[in-house]
DNA sequence: TGACATTAGTGACAACTTGTTACTAATTCG
DNA sequence: CGAATTAGTAACAAGTTGTCACTAATGTCA
């Protein structure tokens, strides 16, 4: 078990995610490599000792300006291919910025997730998975709420959802079933955008529910 | 951008699970350090270019003597705290082996994954991050048919399930809703294990199914 | 001013899913 | 033989989800 430890160049790749209009964005700065240009992941190599959630903090307070809302690993990527800063390991993590983030500087961008510029390859398989586990965190995790400001109509709340999910849903059901969760609660504030009644804002405030344990769900499509 | 790159000692720490005697059982390795004898996880540095799902491989392959049947990555770890190996980062992997795979050799033990011996504290958080990696896998990935051989009867399926969830199930909820899933497909053979009714055989075969997409189910317990 | 477009919010019911009980079936043991 | 043991299922109650149709509060504009 005694092996020898070899040496490995490391980076932590971070996909800083935000709703902009009505797309999931992807932040990615612009590298120059000699004329042409090309956009990557903002990364760095961790510090000695350093966690790697910790590196990511400091890579989006250098790319956004401000704090990332939440983080989460979406796993390591060590497959042959070219990264920016020739890192034979890649830490992929994945952090979510609320509505509204600002691009820090001219080199960083936002872009819709489903519609990015040629990066590396390795790049956009941790972008693929990044959306991936946000898709799978979403009802386990309070991420949605992570991307709205401290109060929020249901209405918006529902939008998040459906910009995470990709996918539809309906208003009676999402609403019925969010007030079984115990996950909001409803302020004496109002918010009028115009056109159409008012919505009653909302904060998150969950509280402690009955944990029905279900059954087996047997969700597997495919192999 | 342009940062350069630290290297950094790297270690794949996998996390080998198999049921034995009615409890999950972790693979774990004896490291004699001076004259006290220790547990840890089999782990190797990654070679040069080599993905790390085939580095766990080959740890497997070294520890079990045969293939491991699921891979899985459960994250990186970069606490400050010691390693066997004293790697600053470990890559943890979650390796399913079938019922009935042996150790191979005397240094390979298997312990029941709630009464480990001790382990150094990064090698106890990857084991809590496996089991609840594969908690939340066992109904989106064929997890559990790799626990088992070929053919095998409804109740070792659900015994399997019951020890992957930690969590009893009931039997005509099981079969229903395995019904629905269309995985298995029984075989014509029986198999009698001396008292009661003889239990039929099945394969696992999943089928194409209707994708009845559900809305969100706020699954979320607490922060 | 009043019709209508627009967005918020809810009640009711049908359709489906899940939990549970209680049964029937095929075998071994004594 | 009958009791014990394990497999398998039918039926129903209880709960959850999908859907529709409605009511409510605002702005717009003829």
């Amino acid at each position: 078990m005694k092996s020898a430890v070899r040496r490995t160049t490391l980076a932590v790749d971070v996909v800083v995610l935000s709703p902009r209009a009505d797309a999931l964005a992807v932040l990615l700065v612009r590298t120059t490599v000699g004329s042409r240009e090309r956009w990557s992941l903002p990364w760095d190599a961790p510090q000695a000792a350093e966690g790697l959630e910790h590196a990511a903090g400091r890579i989006v307070q250098r790319v956004l300006g401000s704090e990332g809302a939440f983080f989460e690993q979406v796993g390591a990527f060590a497959d042959g291919k070219r990264h920016p800063g020739d890192a034979e390991v890649s830490i992929g993590i994945v952090c979510l910025s609320p509505v509204g983030s600002a691009a820090h500087g001219a080199d960083a961008e936002w872009f819709p997730i489903d519609s990015l510029p040629t990066v590396a390859p390795r790049h956009r398989a941790i972008v693929e998975r990044a959306a991936a586990v946000v898709r799978q965190r979403v009802d386990q995790s309070p991420l949605a709420f992570r991307l709205l400001p401290p109060t929020f109509t249901l209405s918006d709340l529902q939008a998040i959802y459906e910009l995470l999910l990709s996918r539809r849903l309906h208003k009676a059901s999402f609403r019925r079933a969010l007030q079984a969760s115990y996950l909001v609660e409803p302020t004496d504030e109002w918010h009028s955008e115009g056109r159409g009644r008012p919505a009653q804002l909302f904060r998150y405030a969950p509280r402690k529910r009955r944990g029905t344990r279900r059954g087996v769900r047997f969700d597997l499509f495919s192999e």
